[in-house]
DNA sequence: ATGCCTGCAAAAGCTTTGCATCCGC
DNA sequence: GCGGATGCAAAGCTTTTGCAGGCAT
Protein backbone atom coordinates (compact mmCIF):
# COMPACT_ATOMS: atom_id res chain seq x y z
CA UNK A 1 0.00 0.00 0.00
CA UNK A 2 1.31 3.56 -0.74
CA UNK A 3 2.12 6.27 1.15
CA UNK A 4 -0.41 8.55 0.67
CA UNK A 5 -3.01 5.61 1.30
CA UNK A 6 -1.56 4.95 4.80
CA UNK A 7 -1.16 8.47 5.12
CA UNK A 8 -4.50 9.18 4.77
CA UNK A 9 -5.86 6.20 6.83
CA UNK A 10 -3.66 7.35 9.51
CA UNK A 11 -5.23 10.74 9.57
CA UNK A 12 -8.83 8.65 9.79
CA UNK A 13 -10.07 10.26 6.05
CA UNK A 14 -11.53 7.92 3.64
CA UNK A 15 -9.41 7.38 0.47
CA UNK A 16 -11.17 9.01 -2.07
CA UNK A 17 -9.42 10.05 -5.52
CA UNK A 18 -9.47 13.96 -4.73
CA UNK A 19 -7.74 13.67 -1.45
CA UNK A 20 -5.36 10.83 -2.83
CA UNK A 21 -4.14 13.34 -6.30
CA UNK A 22 -4.02 16.56 -4.06
CA UNK A 23 -1.58 14.66 -1.39
CA UNK A 24 0.31 13.93 -4.18
CA UNK A 25 0.45 16.97 -5.48
CA UNK A 26 1.88 18.08 -2.50
CA UNK A 27 4.50 14.97 -1.95
CA UNK A 28 5.77 16.10 -5.14
CA UNK A 29 9.64 17.06 -5.62
CA UNK A 30 9.97 20.83 -4.74
CA UNK A 31 6.69 21.68 -4.33
CA UNK A 32 6.42 23.69 -1.18
CA UNK A 33 3.95 26.58 -1.27
CA UNK A 34 0.58 26.32 -2.75
CA UNK A 35 -2.31 28.50 -2.66
CA UNK A 36 -5.64 26.62 -3.28
CA UNK A 37 -5.93 28.11 -6.48
CA UNK A 38 -2.23 26.80 -7.70
CA UNK A 39 -3.22 23.03 -6.22
CA UNK A 40 -6.53 23.25 -8.59
CA UNK A 41 -4.39 24.38 -11.66
CA UNK A 42 -1.96 21.63 -11.00
CA UNK A 43 -4.73 19.00 -11.05
CA UNK A 44 -6.33 20.22 -14.43
CA UNK A 45 -2.79 20.22 -15.86
CA UNK A 46 -2.78 16.68 -14.65
CA UNK A 47 -6.21 16.38 -16.48
CA UNK A 48 -8.12 15.82 -12.90
CA UNK A 49 -12.00 16.67 -12.91
CA UNK A 50 -11.71 18.00 -9.84
CA UNK A 51 -13.81 20.95 -8.12
CA UNK A 52 -12.19 24.03 -6.89
CA UNK A 53 -14.63 23.92 -3.53
CA UNK A 54 -13.34 20.24 -3.14
CA UNK A 55 -9.77 21.56 -3.10
CA UNK A 56 -10.60 23.57 -0.41
CA UNK A 57 -12.93 21.33 1.66
CA UNK A 58 -9.73 18.73 1.42
CA UNK A 59 -6.77 21.59 2.24
CA UNK A 60 -9.02 22.15 5.36
CA UNK A 61 -9.55 18.63 6.18
CA UNK A 62 -5.80 18.02 5.82
CA UNK A 63 -4.97 21.13 8.22
CA UNK A 64 -7.34 19.58 10.61
CA UNK A 65 -5.90 16.19 10.47
CA UNK A 66 -2.00 18.02 11.17
CA UNK A 67 -0.93 16.88 7.46
CA UNK A 68 -0.21 20.75 5.87
CA UNK A 69 -0.35 23.74 7.36
CA UNK A 70 -1.73 26.70 6.08
CA UNK A 71 -0.10 30.44 6.24
CA UNK A 72 -2.31 33.54 5.87
CA UNK A 73 0.69 35.52 4.01
CA UNK A 74 0.34 39.15 3.06
CA UNK A 75 -1.55 39.22 -0.43
CA UNK A 76 -5.15 37.13 0.20
CA UNK A 77 -4.57 33.97 -0.66
CA UNK A 78 -3.83 31.45 1.55
CA UNK A 79 -1.01 29.28 0.96
CA UNK A 80 -0.42 25.91 2.37
CA UNK A 81 2.75 23.33 3.01
CA UNK A 82 2.79 19.88 3.58
CA UNK A 83 3.35 19.72 7.61
CA UNK A 84 7.18 17.76 7.33
CA UNK A 85 7.11 18.28 11.36
CA UNK A 86 9.61 20.51 11.93
CA UNK A 87 8.14 23.71 12.24
CA UNK A 88 9.99 27.17 10.95
CA UNK A 89 9.50 30.20 10.01
CA UNK A 90 9.46 32.12 6.90
CA UNK A 91 11.23 34.84 4.92
CA UNK A 92 9.82 36.34 1.30
CA UNK A 93 11.57 37.82 -1.42
CA UNK A 94 9.74 40.66 -2.79
CA UNK A 95 10.96 41.37 -5.67
CA UNK A 96 10.81 37.14 -6.57
CA UNK A 97 8.13 36.19 -4.31
CA UNK A 98 10.43 33.24 -3.60
CA UNK A 99 9.84 31.64 0.21
CA UNK A 100 13.04 30.61 1.87
CA UNK A 101 12.57 28.88 5.43
CA UNK A 102 14.64 29.04 8.69
CA UNK A 103 14.36 28.43 12.29
CA UNK A 104 15.87 30.23 15.06
CA UNK A 105 15.17 28.41 18.50
CA UNK A 106 16.67 31.63 19.77
CA UNK A 107 13.64 33.88 18.50
CA UNK A 108 11.32 30.54 19.53
CA UNK A 109 12.86 30.89 23.45
CA UNK A 110 12.32 34.62 23.20
CA UNK A 111 8.65 34.37 22.09
CA UNK A 112 8.00 31.71 24.75
CA UNK A 113 9.72 34.23 27.37
CA UNK A 114 7.93 37.14 26.37
CA UNK A 115 4.41 35.37 26.68
CA UNK A 116 4.86 33.57 29.99
CA UNK A 117 5.90 37.48 31.08
CA UNK A 118 2.67 38.81 30.19
CA UNK A 119 0.74 35.62 32.03
CA UNK A 120 0.07 33.51 28.69
CA UNK A 121 1.31 30.80 26.82
CA UNK A 122 1.45 30.22 23.31
CA UNK A 123 -0.77 29.04 21.39
CA UNK A 124 0.51 29.22 17.41
CA UNK A 125 2.83 32.06 16.11
CA UNK A 126 3.43 33.34 12.79
CA UNK A 127 6.59 35.45 11.61
CA UNK A 128 7.27 36.43 8.55
CA UNK A 129 10.34 38.59 6.91
CA UNK A 130 9.40 40.14 4.28
CA UNK A 131 12.85 40.57 2.53
CA UNK A 132 15.32 42.01 -0.79
CA UNK A 133 17.90 40.86 -1.98
CA UNK A 134 21.47 42.80 -0.37
CA UNK A 135 22.38 45.55 -2.76
CA UNK A 136 25.42 43.59 -4.59
CA UNK A 137 28.61 45.60 -5.47
CA UNK A 138 27.90 47.71 -8.31
CA UNK A 139 29.38 46.33 -11.38
CA UNK A 140 29.78 48.92 -13.65
CA UNK B 1 -5.52 74.87 14.03
CA UNK B 2 -6.05 71.46 15.72
CA UNK B 3 -3.65 68.63 15.39
CA UNK B 4 -5.79 66.71 13.26
CA UNK B 5 -5.95 69.52 10.51
CA UNK B 6 -1.80 69.81 10.92
CA UNK B 7 -1.60 66.13 10.12
CA UNK B 8 -3.16 65.77 7.55
CA UNK B 9 -1.29 68.88 5.71
CA UNK B 10 1.65 67.33 6.70
CA UNK B 11 1.28 64.31 4.44
CA UNK B 12 -0.14 66.20 1.86
CA UNK B 13 -4.19 65.17 2.07
CA UNK B 14 -6.90 67.41 1.50
CA UNK B 15 -7.97 68.28 4.91
CA UNK B 16 -11.58 66.58 3.92
CA UNK B 17 -14.72 65.91 6.58
CA UNK B 18 -14.67 61.93 6.08
CA UNK B 19 -10.69 62.01 6.90
CA UNK B 20 -10.50 64.67 9.94
CA UNK B 21 -13.53 62.35 11.12
CA UNK B 22 -11.92 58.86 10.83
CA UNK B 23 -8.64 60.42 12.08
CA UNK B 24 -9.98 61.67 15.19
CA UNK B 25 -11.44 58.30 15.98
CA UNK B 26 -7.86 56.69 15.93
CA UNK B 27 -6.91 59.46 17.90
CA UNK B 28 -9.65 58.54 20.71
CA UNK B 29 -8.29 57.76 24.22
CA UNK B 30 -8.04 53.82 23.87
CA UNK B 31 -8.53 52.98 20.71
CA UNK B 32 -6.14 50.38 19.53
CA UNK B 33 -6.70 48.15 16.51
CA UNK B 34 -9.80 48.93 14.22
CA UNK B 35 -11.14 46.95 11.15
CA UNK B 36 -12.38 49.04 8.30
CA UNK B 37 -15.82 48.06 9.89
CA UNK B 38 -15.18 48.85 12.89
CA UNK B 39 -14.37 52.65 12.16
CA UNK B 40 -17.90 52.57 9.47
CA UNK B 41 -19.35 51.30 12.49
CA UNK B 42 -18.15 53.98 15.28
CA UNK B 43 -18.91 56.76 12.25
CA UNK B 44 -22.50 56.06 12.44
CA UNK B 45 -22.85 56.32 16.06
CA UNK B 46 -21.36 59.96 15.99
CA UNK B 47 -24.27 60.57 13.30
CA UNK B 48 -21.70 60.42 10.58
CA UNK B 49 -22.87 59.77 7.13
CA UNK B 50 -19.31 58.22 6.05
CA UNK B 51 -20.19 55.45 3.50
CA UNK B 52 -18.32 52.31 3.78
CA UNK B 53 -16.12 52.40 0.28
CA UNK B 54 -14.86 56.00 1.46
CA UNK B 55 -13.76 54.44 4.96
CA UNK B 56 -11.47 52.06 2.87
CA UNK B 57 -10.16 54.43 0.76
CA UNK B 58 -8.87 56.95 3.48
CA UNK B 59 -7.29 54.04 5.65
CA UNK B 60 -5.38 52.57 2.29
CA UNK B 61 -4.39 56.73 1.73
CA UNK B 62 -3.34 57.20 5.65
CA UNK B 63 -1.45 53.66 5.18
CA UNK B 64 0.30 54.98 2.29
CA UNK B 65 0.98 58.30 4.47
CA UNK B 66 2.76 56.46 6.98
CA UNK B 67 -0.59 57.92 9.68
CA UNK B 68 -1.56 54.34 10.15
CA UNK B 69 -0.28 50.79 10.11
CA UNK B 70 -2.29 47.60 8.32
CA UNK B 71 -2.13 44.59 9.66
CA UNK B 72 -3.35 41.23 8.62
CA UNK B 73 -4.21 38.91 11.16
CA UNK B 74 -6.11 35.77 10.81
CA UNK B 75 -9.74 35.96 10.35
CA UNK B 76 -9.70 37.96 6.87
CA UNK B 77 -9.98 41.00 8.12
CA UNK B 78 -7.43 43.52 8.27
CA UNK B 79 -7.05 45.74 11.58
CA UNK B 80 -5.69 49.17 11.37
CA UNK B 81 -4.12 50.99 14.06
CA UNK B 82 -2.47 54.51 14.35
CA UNK B 83 1.32 54.45 13.80
CA UNK B 84 2.69 55.94 16.87
CA UNK B 85 6.44 55.89 15.61
CA UNK B 86 7.53 53.15 17.74
CA UNK B 87 7.41 49.50 16.02
CA UNK B 88 6.07 46.33 18.26
CA UNK B 89 4.90 43.32 17.47
CA UNK B 90 1.70 41.43 18.32
CA UNK B 91 0.44 38.98 21.05
CA UNK B 92 -3.67 38.33 20.33
CA UNK B 93 -5.71 36.22 23.26
CA UNK B 94 -7.12 33.95 21.38
CA UNK B 95 -9.85 33.46 23.72
CA UNK B 96 -10.65 37.27 24.63
CA UNK B 97 -9.68 38.50 21.27
CA UNK B 98 -7.26 41.24 23.19
CA UNK B 99 -4.57 42.44 21.30
CA UNK B 100 -1.00 42.75 23.87
CA UNK B 101 1.41 45.41 22.08
CA UNK B 102 5.10 44.17 22.94
CA UNK B 103 8.71 45.07 21.78
CA UNK B 104 12.08 42.87 21.87
CA UNK B 105 14.99 44.64 20.94
CA UNK B 106 16.63 40.59 20.75
CA UNK B 107 14.00 39.48 18.85
CA UNK B 108 14.40 42.39 15.93
CA UNK B 109 18.48 41.77 16.21
CA UNK B 110 17.98 38.24 15.88
CA UNK B 111 15.75 39.01 12.29
CA UNK B 112 18.29 40.77 10.92
CA UNK B 113 20.79 38.66 11.60
CA UNK B 114 19.40 35.77 9.54
CA UNK B 115 18.28 38.01 6.68
CA UNK B 116 21.89 39.16 6.32
CA UNK B 117 23.15 35.55 6.63
CA UNK B 118 20.60 34.21 3.22
CA UNK B 119 22.10 37.87 1.87
CA UNK B 120 18.32 39.65 2.20
CA UNK B 121 18.08 43.06 3.94
CA UNK B 122 14.53 43.25 5.73
CA UNK B 123 12.15 45.36 4.40
CA UNK B 124 8.91 44.72 6.65
CA UNK B 125 8.20 42.16 9.25
CA UNK B 126 5.16 40.54 10.73
CA UNK B 127 5.17 38.34 14.46
CA UNK B 128 2.08 37.94 15.53
CA UNK B 129 1.81 35.23 18.99
CA UNK B 130 -1.37 33.38 19.31
CA UNK B 131 -1.79 33.18 23.10
CA UNK B 132 -3.63 31.73 26.01
CA UNK B 133 -3.94 32.57 29.93
CA UNK B 134 -1.08 30.57 31.62
CA UNK B 135 -3.22 27.22 33.25
CA UNK B 136 -4.06 28.30 36.72
CA UNK B 137 -2.68 26.04 39.60
CA UNK B 138 -5.31 22.99 38.82
CA UNK B 139 -8.40 23.47 42.02
CA UNK B 140 -9.39 19.71 41.82
C1' DA C 1 -26.69 -0.18 1.85
C1' DT C 2 -25.20 3.78 4.27
C1' DG C 3 -23.15 7.78 5.05
C1' DC C 4 -19.51 10.42 3.84
C1' DC C 5 -17.71 12.87 -0.60
C1' DT C 6 -17.90 15.44 -4.63
C1' DG C 7 -19.14 18.78 -8.41
C1' DC C 8 -21.64 22.57 -9.56
C1' DA C 9 -23.55 26.74 -8.76
C1' DA C 10 -24.85 30.03 -5.67
C1' DA C 11 -23.78 32.66 -1.65
C1' DA C 12 -20.96 34.91 1.61
C1' DG C 13 -17.50 38.13 3.36
C1' DC C 14 -14.14 41.57 2.65
C1' DT C 15 -12.38 45.03 -0.35
C1' DT C 16 -12.15 47.66 -4.66
C1' DT C 17 -13.96 50.29 -8.46
C1' DG C 18 -17.12 53.02 -11.84
C1' DC C 19 -19.63 56.91 -12.07
C1' DA C 20 -22.19 61.06 -11.17
C1' DT C 21 -22.10 64.49 -7.82
C1' DC C 22 -19.98 67.34 -4.39
C1' DC C 23 -16.63 70.02 -2.00
C1' DG C 24 -12.06 72.04 -0.59
C1' DC C 25 -8.88 75.36 -2.11
C1' DG D 1 -14.06 76.83 -11.30
C1' DC D 2 -11.22 72.64 -11.18
C1' DG D 3 -9.65 68.48 -9.81
C1' DG D 4 -9.68 65.64 -6.33
C1' DA D 5 -12.96 63.34 -2.94
C1' DT D 6 -17.22 61.02 -1.79
C1' DG D 7 -21.53 58.05 -1.76
C1' DC D 8 -23.81 54.50 -3.75
C1' DA D 9 -24.13 50.46 -6.11
C1' DA D 10 -21.98 47.09 -8.57
C1' DA D 11 -18.12 44.24 -9.31
C1' DG D 12 -14.02 41.45 -7.79
C1' DC D 13 -11.70 37.87 -5.24
C1' DT D 14 -11.13 34.34 -2.21
C1' DT D 15 -13.49 31.01 0.36
C1' DT D 16 -17.72 28.64 2.00
C1' DT D 17 -22.10 26.31 1.59
C1' DG D 18 -26.54 23.93 -0.26
C1' DC D 19 -27.92 20.24 -2.72
C1' DA D 20 -28.42 16.24 -5.64
C1' DG D 21 -25.93 12.51 -7.11
C1' DG D 22 -21.69 9.31 -6.44
C1' DC D 23 -18.45 6.49 -4.24
C1' DA D 24 -15.69 4.08 -0.48
C1' DT D 25 -16.27 0.63 2.83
Amino acid sequence: MDQETKELRRVGLKVTHPRMRILQIFDEEGVQHLTAEDVYKKLLGHQEDIGLATVYRVLTQFEAAGIIVKHNFEGGQAVYELDRGKHHDHMIDVDSGKVIEFVSEEIERLQHEIAARHGYVIEDHSLVLYVRPRQRVRKD
